[in-house]
DNA sequence: TTGTAGGCGTTATCAA
DNA sequence: TTGATAACGCCTACAA
């Protein structure tokens, strides 16, 4: 693979690099018939531009990155992988790249991560999600003038553009589906106290125990890692209490796929003995047994989004909404009774 | 954000920016002295390469890309985001860089995209996988010497260092397992016929059949889309058949996903009768219900391995062995029978 | 052991 | 409309 650069065009057309530079570029001080010689040459011989080169002199990288929160082998959270490929679908369309990495477990090593992707100009902004109340990265790249967007906003006061889903109210929604169905014990199987979107669909759900005329009993909220296994795990325990709940609400789809996978091992019926929910509405919650109730959101529309807003503030071009509210459907299904 | 360059450091000691370069880089030739007092220097003063600078002089991009075979907005394999997560924990450990992107549908997209790629000098390797009998990719990186390794190997004649796991032995095994369970009508729900894994495990689907004395029927073996709503489709049309099987032997997991879902849709008991089966140990496999039947395979491991190896050609050191073989674990659950 | 200088491929600022 | 030229930040002969 002989690498063609702008030179060897340039030399074939006995121009100077500088005219054919422009010409590439679209620029307008250059003739029409000139600048179509350049174009046709350059598709004739292979040529894409350097980018090291470009980002060296443009000190810009056209890169935007994003940072997986996890790093255990097991990971496998189908919410990211839909999340990933919406990322990955639309990046190219504004000529971006992506660039991927994971967080590791302590957030001494995410800190590192940001500040040498910051430092080595790696990518020109970031992509972030599970954000927390208080995040560390909202305040770095806000300080450090990197631009970046997140899924959630955080509580420290910055303005950055997001994608806020109605946590709140959606899980409101389902609690009182729930409670409709019959249910009268509702337990909340949720996730670390600082993550935003625990606080907010735990609020749902106390707001939806409310309506109903519900006890909130802090007993049947529990602390689980975010993956099946903690789910399960805690979902087990939940039934163990002296007066058990009778329908789990899981603050993900992964921890419900365990608490399913719980209850059917203590023997219980799904839908009439005990209900289970989710959040996110990922496509395996479809072909669970029974299949899922969750709350959908449009996860890869969601990452599209995500990046299309990242994309017009690195063209400084303004963000026409700072906040996109966006409202989870509820999908009702057998887990919640028929 | 104050970017610190080379420069500065030199400046600020006043140092030549060769020397505090070669101090940086641990070259001998410099006092151990002056190397300590650049290396202070550039600590405290929060210096980190430029990513551009470096990648132009030195023509490499320490990067490394992996195109992911999809593009659909559903698309959530399981086995992806596993896959992922491994290489995105095994890159930072080489001082590599993960770029992404995702393929589309369309081969062509496919073939531009590597192109751009290479052409444009945005990574010094590639990891494949889902190779093909006769894989352009494959030809293509090879003709223009860049390096790759790839999970399982192309029928292309090209050496490349790979993880090869027995698809036909384990496949096999499975078949037998399921015969010992009773189960007497064997179905094949595949993929695509030009995917390498879709040829061996066929294979040993077949190899496993003339084991156990079944006689092959054609009409058993069945072509889906590599999802959950594909498996759930082709389960449903089999079960259609005058003459249905009373076990299906999937792909891959997801595909077993939907098929245990059609299955209980038509109120069979999934074990006793009929018996579903799966490929890659995906976690979720665990919690279907019942649980999935599967050979497992290590994916975040395997995709360690693959970075591990290009790492290795990329410094171009030997890789050990050029094939690392494995052996899927058969892991016995109730979805083929108690 | 250290400094000087040239260049990696592009883009941008000048003149011509 | 075009061409020469100087950066961008880093690395590495070669010279001192």
């Amino acid at each position: 693979m002989k690498k063609v650069t702008i030179r060897q065009i340039a030399e074939h057309l006995n121009l100077s690099i500088a005219a054919v530079s422009r010409a590439l570029d679209g620029y307008s001080d250059i003739s029409i018939e000139t600048r179509q010689r350049v174009l046709d040459a350059a598709q004739e011989m292979g040529y894409v531009p350097n980018r090291a080169a470009r980002q060296l002199r443009r000190q810009k990288t056209d890169a935007i990155g994003y940072i997986l929160p996890a790093g255990t082998p097991g990971f496998s959270e189908a919410f990211f992988s839909e999340f990933l490929v919406g990322l990955g679908d639309e990046t190219p369309r504004h000529r971006l790249d992506l660039l991927i990495s994971t967080a590791g477990s302590s957030l001494e090593r995410e800190k590192e991560l940001y500040r040498d992707w910051v430092r080595s100009q790696k990518v020109d902004g970031f992509i972030l999600n599970r954000i927390r109340l208080s995040d560390w990265r909202v305040r770095y790249l806000h300080e450090n003038q990197i631009p970046f967007v997140g899924m959630e906003n955080s509580l420290d006061g910055i303005e950055y553009p997001h994608v806020e889903v109605d946590n709140t109210g959606g899980v409101a929604a389902l609690v009182e589906h729930i409670h409709r169905q019959g249910f009268r014990r509702l337990a909340f199987i949720g996730g670390p106290q600082d993550l935003k979107i625990q606080v907010a669909r735990l609020a749902g759900y106390r707001q939806g125990l409310a309506h109903c005329g519900l006890d909130f009993d802090p007993d049947l909220v529990v602390e689980s890692e975010l993956s099946a296994a903690g789910g399960y795990q805690e979902a087990r325990r939940l039934r163990w209490l002296s007066n058990p709940p009778d329908a789990l609400i899981c603050l993900n789809d992964e921890i419900a796929f365990g608490a399913l996978h719980a209850m059917h091992d203590l023997g219980l019926v799904i839908g009439r003995e005990v209900a289970v929910a989710g959040f996110d509405g990922v496509s395996a919650s479809a072909h669970t047994r029974p299949p899922l109730t969750t709350l959908d959101i449009p996860i890869h529309q969601i990452a599209q989004t995500l990046v299309q807003a990242l994309a017009l503030r690195l063209a400084n071009r303004p963000v026409q909404q700072n906040c996109l509210a966006l409202t989870p459907r509820l999908l009702l299904r057998a887990s919640t009774g028929a």
